[in-house]
Formats: C-alpha cells, sequence, structure tokens
DNA sequence: ATTCTGCCTG
DNA sequence: CAGGCAGAAT
C-alpha cells in the first residue's frame, strides 16, 4: 500500500492540520453546554469537599505529630463570606466547623478518653457560647459557638484564622485563643443565657446531626445528603435541570478558589476518571469517620504507652526475680554479679532492693552449685501448669527459699504462676508490637513495612516479667481496639498508601468512603456479560466494591486486600483479574475473548504511569497482580489533578451508579458503535447511565468513541486501497457482507465474542463509508490532507438511533443473550452478594 | 475559555 | 486504547 503509506506520510507532514469536519459539534454542543454547566456547578462544591478531605487526611497522617491543626485547612475559601450563605450552607460549614473542633478538641482532650467528642464539644460550646452576642441574630451561624478555633494550635494556619477572626470581631480574643483558657461561664454567663434557648435548640440540632452521622456509616443518610443524591440523579438524567436550591448553595462556599485549584491542577493532563459525587453530606461523614479513627488511635496508643510503661516495669521485675533463669537461658556468661545486671536493663536501678546480691549469689549457686535448684523450678512449674500440690517438695521450696530466692512461703507457686504467666505475656507482647506497628503505620506516612517496623521497645522474647493483674486490663482493652480497629483499617489500610511518595493525601479520603461504600452496594448489575474467564480464584474482590464486602466477610483477615481503594474509581462488573493473575490463558468463555485486552489496556495506563511499578512492589509482594492492579488504580486517581473529580469520589456510588468505566462498558461502548460512530455526549450519558458522569468519563467515553473511529476509518481506507490495488474500477463493485474481510475485521474489533448480532444498518454505512474512501483516492483527493473531512462529513449522518436496550446497565446480558456469563460469574466468584442481579 | 475532534504516538 | 497535542467550534 504506498499509496497509504505516502499518505499517512503527507499527513504526517502537514500534521496539525485540521481534518476533522463539523461533526457533531451541534449535537453535542448543546448536550455539552448542558453538561458543562450541570458539572460546572458541582465542580465547585466538589472543590470545596476535596480540599477539606484533603486536609483532613493528611491531619490524620500527621496527627500523631500533633500536628493537627492541619484540620484547620478544612476550609481554605471559608472566609467571612461562607458564613452568609443560606441556611443549608451555613449548617454545613458548621458542621465542617465542628468537625474541626472536634479535632482540635480531641488532642486537649486526650486525657479524658474516654469522653466523646460531642459531649465535649457541645460542653465547650456551652461554656463558650456567650462570646458572641451578636450570634444570635443568625441562628446559623452556630461556629460562632466554638470560639476556640485557635485552640489547639494558634500558629497552625491561616484558615482557622478566620474563623477565629471571626468571632473576635464580637468576642474578645481570649475567647479565640483559649478555649480552656477562662472559666467557663464568668462574665458570659448572663450573656449565654440570653441566647440559651436558641443554643440549646443549636445544639439540639448540631447534636443531631452529628449523632446521626456518627452512628454509623451505613446509617440513614441524612436528609440533606439525601437529596443531594437525588440531584446527582437527577443532574445525570436531566441535565436541563436546574440545580436545586441547596445544591447552589452548597457550592456557594466553594466556588472562586475551588475553581482555580481546579483549573490550575488540571493543566498538566487531561486525566481520568474520577468518580464524582455527594458533597456536603459525605464531606461530613468522611470528617466524622476521620475524627473517631482519629480518637481511637489516639486512644490505642495512649493506652500502648501505658502499657509498654508497665511491661518495662513488669519486666525489671522479673529481671530482679528470674535474673538466674534469664542468665541460665543466656548462656553461661554471666556468671558473675556484674554481668547480670548488664543483660537485664533497668533493673539495676528500680530493682535494688535487696536482692541484688542475694540474687547473684543464687544464681551462681544455681548454676554451679546447686544444679538441682533448675530443676525443683522446672518441676514446681510443671506443677503449677498441671494444677499439682507444691507441697510435693516442701524441702526443695524451703531450699530455694534459703538460697535467697527473697520470695514468700509459696514462691513455687508464685514461681509456676509467673511464668505461666510470662507465656502468657509473650503472647500479649507480640500483640501488644502487632498494635504498636498498626498504630505506627496509621500515624507515621512514611513508614515502609510495618511488618519489620516493631517497635524499638521490642522486648526480646526472653520472658516477660509475670504479668501482674494490673497489666491485663489494659491489653484486653487493646486487643478489643485492635479488633475493632480491624473493621475500620481493614478495609482501608489505604493509610499506607500516605506513605507512598507519589500519593496525594485525597486518596485517603477516599479510603475513608469504603466502609459506607460497601454497605450502600446492593450492587444491581454486576457481571452484566460475561466477561469473565475462568476460574474464579481470577476475580480480585478489591475491583469489584460489592463483592469486596462480601468476600471480606467470608475471607480470612490475611487475605483481604491491602488496596481496596481502586475499587471507587474502577470497575465494578469488572471481572478483571485474569490478566493479573492469570495470564488469561484459561479463558473459556468466547466472551472473555476481548477481556483480557481490555483489562490489559485499562491496565496499560495504569501501567504508563510513572511511579507505579515501585510503588505496588514495594507495598504488597503478596498481591503481585491485584495489588498492582488495584494500586494502579489509585495511582491514576491520585495523578489525576483535577480537583473536582477527586471531590467527586463518593461512598454512594454503589448502588446503581458507578463511577468508573468498567470493560464492560467499554464492550457496551463498542456494541454501540454499531449504530452511532459520533454519539453526542449527552447520548453516552443516556446509555450509560450507570455511570457517574464527570468530565473524565466523558472524556474517555467520548475518547472511546473517537478510537473507535480512528479504527473504522483506518480500516475503511485501508481495504479501498487494497481494492483499488486489486483493480477494482468501480465502487459499486464493492459491498461489504458479513463474510467479507473488511467486516470480519471490523467485527473482530467491535464485537470480538462475536455474541452480538452486528444490525445490517452498520453493513450499509460501513459500504458506503468504504466506496467513500474509494471514490475519494481514487479522484485522487487523498492528496489532500483533509481529504477524509469530507467523507466524515457524510458518515457522521448515518448514525443510526441506538436501541432503547443499550440503556439499560444490563443491555450486555439481554444483548448476548448470554446467560452464562452472570452464572458463571457468581459461581467462580462465589460471591453472593453479586447474585443480587 | 471550554469542549470536541482528529492526528500521532506509545 | 490512552496520552498529548493542535485546531476548530461555541
Amino acid at each position: 500500500m504506498p499509496d497509504h503509506d505516502s499518505d499517512s506520510l503527507l499527513n504526517r507532514q502537514t500534521k496539525r492540520r485540521r481534518v476533522d469536519i463539523g461533526v457533531k459539534r451541534t449535537v453535542g454542543s448543546t448536550a455539552s453546554s448542558t453538561a458543562a454547566a450541570t458539572t460546572d456547578n458541582i465542580a465547585r462544591a466538589k472543590a470545596a469537599i476535596f480540599s477539606a478531605m484533603n486536609s483532613l487526611s493528611s491531619h490524620s497522617h500527621h496527627g500523631s505529630d500533633n500536628d493537627s491543626m492541619e484540620c484547620s485547612v478544612v476550609q481554605p475559601h471559608g472566609g467571612p463570606g461562607v458564613v452568609s450563605a443560606g441556611d443549608s450552607e451555613s449548617k454545613s460549614n458548621v458542621l465542617r466547623k465542628l468537625l474541626k473542633r472536634a479535632n482540635s478538641y480531641e488532642d486537649a482532650m486526650m486525657p479524658f478518653p474516654g469522653t466523646t467528642i460531642i459531649s465535649q464539644l457541645l460542653k465547650n460550646n456551652i461554656a463558650k457560647n456567650g462570646g458572641g452576642p451578636e450570634r444570635g441574630e443568625r441562628g446559623d451561624r452556630v461556629e460562632s459557638g466554638f470560639p476556640g478555633s485557635g485552640l489547639s494550635n494558634a500558629s497552625s494556619d491561616a484558615p482557622q484564622e478566620d474563623a477565629c477572626s471571626n468571632s473576635s470581631q464580637d468576642s474578645t480574643p481570649q475567647e479565640c485563643l483559649s478555649p480552656f483558657g477562662r472559666p467557663p461561664g464568668l462574665a458570659t454567663f448572663d450573656i449565654e443565657r440570653l441566647n440559651d434557648e436558641h443554643l440549646r435548640a443549636k445544639r439540639a440540632r448540631v447534636e443531631n446531626i452529628i449523632r446521626g452521622m456518627s452512628h454509623s456509616p451505613s446509617v440513614v443518610v441524612p436528609a440533606a445528603s439525601r437529596h443531594e443524591r437525588d440531584h446527582e440523579m437527577d443532574g445525570e438524567r436531566d441535565l436541563e435541570l436546574d440545580c436545586p436550591p441547596r445544591q447552589s448553595q452548597q457550592q456557594a462556599p466553594s466556588s472562586p478558589r475551588g475553581g482555580e485549584v481546579c483549573s490550575s491542577s488540571r493543566e498538566n493532563k487531561r486525566k481520568q476518571r474520577l468518580p464524582q459525587q455527594q458533597q456536603q453530606s459525605f464531606t461530613q461523614l468522611v470528617c466524622q469517620r476521620k475524627e473517631q479513627k482519629q480518637e481511637e488511635r489516639r486512644q490505642l496508643k495512649l493506652q500502648l504507652e501505658d502499657m509498654q510503661k508497665q511491661l518495662r516495669q513488669l519486666q525489671e521485675k522479673f529481671f530482679q526475680i528470674y535474673d538466674s533463669t534469664d542468665d541460665s537461658e543466656h548462656t553461661d556468661l554471666h556468671n558473675d554479679i556484674g554481668n547480670m545486671s548488664e543483660d537485664s536493663p533497668g533493673r539495676s536501678d528500680t530493682g535494688g532492693d535487696d536482692r541484688g546480691g542475694d540474687d547473684l549469689r543464687s544464681d551462681n549457686e544455681m548454676a554451679d552449685l546447686d544444679p538441682g535448684h533448675f530443676l525443683d523450678r522446672a518441676r514446681a512449674l510443671l506443677q503449677e501448669q498441671a494444677l499439682l500440690a507444691d507441697t510435693e517438695k516442701p524441702r526443695r521450696d524451703g531450699l530455694s527459699r534459703n538460697k535467697g530466692q527473697g520470695g514468700p512461703g509459696s514462691s513455687m507457686h508464685a514461681e509456676g504462676k509467673q511464668l505461666a504467666e510470662t507465656l502468657k505475656q509473650e503472647l500479649n507482647s507480640a500483640m501488644t508490637q502487632v498494635v504498636d506497628t498498626v498504630v505506627k503505620v496509621f500515624a507515621k506516612p512514611p513508614r515502609p513495612t510495618p511488618q519489620q517496623a516493631f517497635p524499638p521497645l521490642s522486648i526480646p522474647p526472653e520472658r516477660f516479667p509475670a504479668a501482674v493483674n494490673g497489666d491485663n486490663p489494659n491489653f484486653h482493652t487493646t486487643n478489643q481496639r485492635l479488633q475493632c480497629f480491624g473493621d475500620v483499617i481493614i478495609p482501608n489500610p489505604l493509610d499506607s498508601f500516605a506513605s507512598m511518595p507519589g500519593i496525594p493525601g485525597p486518596t485517603n479520603d477516599q479510603t475513608e468512603a469504603l466502609p459506607l461504600v460497601v454497605r450502600k452496594t446492593p450492587s444491581e448489575h454486576h457481571h452484566q456479560s460475561s466477561a469473565v474467564g475462568a476460574h474464579g480464584g481470577s476475580h480480585h474482590p478489591a475491583l469489584h466494591p460489592s463483592s469486596l464486602s462480601a468476600s471480606m466477610g467470608f475471607s480470612p483477615p490475611s487475605f483481604r486486600h491491602p488496596f481496596p481503594l481502586p475499587l471507587m474509581g474502577y470497575p465494578f462488573q469488572t471481572p478483571i483479574g485474569p490478566p493479573t493473575v492469570y495470564p488469561g490463558k484459561d479463558r473459556t468463555s468466547p466472551d472473555s475473548m476481548d477481556l483480557p485486552r481490555e483489562t490489559t489496556s485499562l491496565r496499560t495506563k495504569m501501567a504508563s504511569g510513572h511511579h507505579l511499578g515501585h510503588h505496588h512492589r514495594s507495598c504488597s509482594p503478596a498481591h503481585p497482580g491485584s495489588t498492582a492492579e488495584s494500586l494502579s488504580l489509585s495511582l491514576i486517581k491520585s495523578e489525576c489533578s483535577d480537583l473536582q473529580d477527586m471531590a467527586d469520589i463518593s461512598p454512594y456510588s454503589g448502588s446503581n451508579i458507578q463511577e468508573g468505566l468498567s470493560p464492560n462498558h467499554l464492550k457496551k461502548a463498542k456494541l454501540m458503535f454499531f449504530y452511532t460512530r459520533y454519539p453526542s455526549s449527552n447520548m453516552l450519558k443516556m446509555f450509560f447511565s450507570d455511570v457517574k458522569f464527570n468530565r473524565c468519563i466523558t472524556s474517555q467515553l467520548i475518547k472511546w468513541f473517537s478510537n473507535f473511529r480512528e479504527f473504522y476509518y483506518i480500516q475503511m481506507e485501508k481495504f479501498a486501497r487494497q481494492a483499488i490495488n486489486d483493480g477494482v474500477t468501480g465502487a459499486e463493485e464493492m459491498s461489504v457482507s458479513r463474510d467479507c474481510e473488511l467486516f470480519r475485521a471490523l467485527n473482530m474489533h467491535y464485537n470480538k465474542a462475536n455474541d452480538f448480532e452486528v444490525p445490517d444498518r452498520f453493513l450499509e454505512v460501513a459500504e458506503i463509508t468504504l466506496r467513500e474512501f474509494f471514490n475519494a483516492i481514487v479522484a485522487g483527493k487523498d492528496v489532500d490532507p483533509s481529504w477524509k473531512k469530507a467523507i466524515y462529513k457524510v458518515i457522521c449522518k448515518l448514525d443510526s438511533e441506538v436501541p432503547e436496550i443499550f440503556k439499560s446497565p444490563n443491555c450486555l446480558q439481554e444483548l448476548l443473550h448470554d446467560s452464562r456469563g452472570i452464572l458463571t460469574n457468581r459461581f467462580l466468584l462465589g460471591c453472593p452478594m453479586d447474585s443480587a442481579l
């Protein structure tokens, strides 16, 4: 095909010449403009949310460092103007601020771990609230009730100053600076009374809201959020609708700066899909959860510290008592006093009651002089464990006593106990270490591998001091906490992502959402199509939110995927996995044929991502494929600099609306191409109603069709030239049938599994296209760099209506009249949740 | 200024 | 198939 080659060369030379036609500009414009308006509106709110989330997440990461006030960044744009907005807006702001305060208070409250944030919050509110008399005017400005904005860290941030300055206008500086600084209700008491009723009402509202949110992730979404959700749905389906007042109000706070950030960050690349969604309510939920986690974390840390202290003390005691044992175990190195003390650090300091010399001596005696003593001890221990009476060897007991063990008459008994306890303690210590590790992982982002990072405290596996009872409570508590944590942590180990350089905070926010997602995922149309290959094992839960939750329940913790995050942004129905885990050889269904490819392509982008490789490598060697996949996905999101999109991440995507395009969507798009080559963005929205549209999604879909067209026209040109080369003289001589090579090529591309009956109309269009190309080439028009333009113009008019069935999220199943995929998937995946088709 | 498109490249 | 780009349309 010399011609073609030269042609492409020509094109290349004159590149950038505008070849495209006015195609679709008209149709698309309406749609796009509408869509644009909608997204734009939403965008601001998103940006706001994003920033809030971001700040929160960063807060959580550094929280342990007591950088706590980072949370104040929550509302970068939260100037005075914000406050003046509508009712709902101020409410949301108030909430945010409340949450903010909660964070601050959390630090302050540390000594009272048991206290709830809310109660403290409210108390403080009461105490402080008198500060702003004028506040009464605006009931909604509850934030004024929290003059403690600057409370935990005055230097922390500017944003906080906003709130601070706000209140300072009305109240004294002290209020602003020191929440605890002045005795509650002194001068302000009267004032407070004036506003008492009002404040009560306010508090009640706030409390209710917070309570509702804090109850559980699954909780009923507050009215506000529900509305939002509804609105979102409306927005998707009917873009013409104006935003309800609420919406616009909510957007108000974020408008200016959110937009800026958004656009600036967007400049880098056109990024990908990022799910978009709920706004205020989500933010609130996220914040709340963050708070809760943070508090838990802190408490846990405190307890751990206590435990460690106790452990040290116990250790000391232990060394005091069991020096000999330790020594003998440790070797013969310690034959004399000096060595002993060395071996047991801290012991010399604290322990030094009476035993110093005696102990040592006894050690010597035991080791050298009286080996029998040792045996006695061991026996005693055994006896203890066997619940035998220690009276068996009164004599030896006495001996040991004489030796200076210093124990009471029941030393044997005590010893046995202690040894038993020691064993327990070892287990405990292990647990402690684990807990500690976990906590650290959470607290400090830049921690690579939790596993090895055992606390320095790490007491050698030798024996630990007998666990005094006092120790146990803590231990139990810790354990319980750990378990509780587990529920939280496991679903969103994301925090570990935080440790990765390339990953921005926002990513973590998504994590937060996970638990929520899980709950809300009825998953209606999973496994629409087939696709999946063979063994269920290949499926990775991480890519399937609902299945994730489901599998979570059934899989042992160790199998839980460490990187669930990606699901948010990606595929739901994605059968994925095969390519990652299994090279794709064992794909059985014809349908699945194209899957690997799609999957691969999906992954391609991620793979192309810069930091990808080492990231997942370092992160979870255990799950190479899946990890890579999910991580990549997360990275993609991370990379997506579009703040709006980031803000779009929401936990509510579960039900019907997906936040990303799955391979099945791609498949569907391909099938749709048989009907329409130039779908408008509006049309796409209608036909992909199960996807939450944002700019990224729209762009991607458009890009898909663009790619489809590209391939289509390339094929057309190719075959046209081929026909010419073959000596065809008239366009009429050519036809496109289902048997012809051209069709096969096309079908292979768009309908690889061949499980869809290509409409005749497509054949006609293909034929027309082919002839157009043929004629154009024959006429020598291909010398014109934009010679295809005319053809495009013709072809774009040949779009036919896409059958209604394509509007159904489940259309693939119906179109492919193949339930195999569904059943297969369900079985293979062993995911009951998915049966909720 | 934004959106959409096609072209080229990987 | 996606990223990046440039051009055109709005």
